[in-house]
DNA sequence: TTCCTGTTTAGGAATGACTCCTATCTACCA
DNA sequence: TGGTAGATAGGAGTCATTCCTAAACAGGAA
């Protein structure tokens, strides 16, 4: 999927991050792919053009696009493992205030399936649902409005 | 939820665990809660009563029980943040081989809804279905049966 | 255009959650 | 009861990410 220099630069103004080289090129990189990739990955990419670039620019830039709304990080709440003794079918609800995981079960959500096409390709053992929001105590001791974006991580960058 | 000694001794034997009071005391916290704790956490919790376990016992152990099947970790690829550009509203296949992430696109999907209970409970603001199992290519490296087990981390202490 | 200022960048140091290594230690079966 | 594979403690190492700082720069103001 192509992307015109005018297009990333309208989009990125839009949500008023200053346009540059090395955030364009990452951006870029990521739109251009569907393989999710890490910013390992996507370091290794636009080093290629880039040879001075700093992996931190790449860590730096990917929070701003995530904290813009411009990118979405797929698998979330990434940092610590969490366990659960609870081997029963169940799904979860995570709160993106505290972290606090809760135990949801639902038989729909077990027996959910993916389209045979993919059921082809794919070997599946199984899936997982998850529901984001937050709790009732980080929803207090946030007066915001109902649809708001996700809380910056424990360890953030300063927005 | 009190569990007997006997009960967890049983477990163990079941998958061929040497039974041990550290690991005991492991399994025990984390079945005698719903709070999905992080190892760390779980470390806290047990150090009051064997104050000389190492953290690295609690790591081996969770490790442990994972393989075994006794417990599950909630979150499971939450090493290396994985990105993506494409805001359209979809759904992740994962393959607990190679560690990639196919998109799926599915109406049905995206109308999900948590049960009355919790939506009052949570303020929800969205939701993910993740499949998990194996693509064609890494099904084709692993001649194994059509159950199995995800695949240890890459970085992973020796099972 | 030029200047100013708040961002952004590069790079190096620090962090935190694990993982590796190794010398004991011990549960469990013979 | 003893031998041994597997478990524990603890110290060192790893890796993704974050923190810190000085220099570079984008974009609005003049
Ligand atoms: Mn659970
Ligand atoms: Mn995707
Ligand atoms: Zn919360
Ligand atoms: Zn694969």
């Amino acid at each position: 999927m192509k992307l015109a220099e005018d297009d990333i630069r309208q989009r990125f103004r839009a949500c008023g991050l200053k346009v540059t080289p090395q955030r364009a090129a990452i951006y870029r990189a990521l739109a251009e792919t569907t393989s999710h990739p890490t910013a390992d990955a996507l370091y290794q990419q636009v080093r290629r053009r880039y040879p001075m670039m700093s992996p931190n620019t790449v860590y730096y830039t990917l929070g701003a696009l995530r904290d813009a709304g411009l990118v979405h990080e797929v698998n979330y709440w990434h940092d610590g493992a969490r366990f659960d003794a609870n081997l029963t079918s169940h799904h979860h609800l995570v709160c993106l205030g505290c972290r606090a995981i809760v135990d949801l079960m639902d038989a729909r959500l077990d027996r959910l399936a993916a389209p045979a096409l993919q059921r082809r390709a794919f070997d599946i053992i199984g899936h997982r649902v998850e529901f984001h929001g937050y709790c009732a105590a980080c929803r207090a001791s946030k007066p915001g409005t109902t649809r708001r974006r996700p809380e910056p991580k424990k360890r953030m960058r300063r927005a």
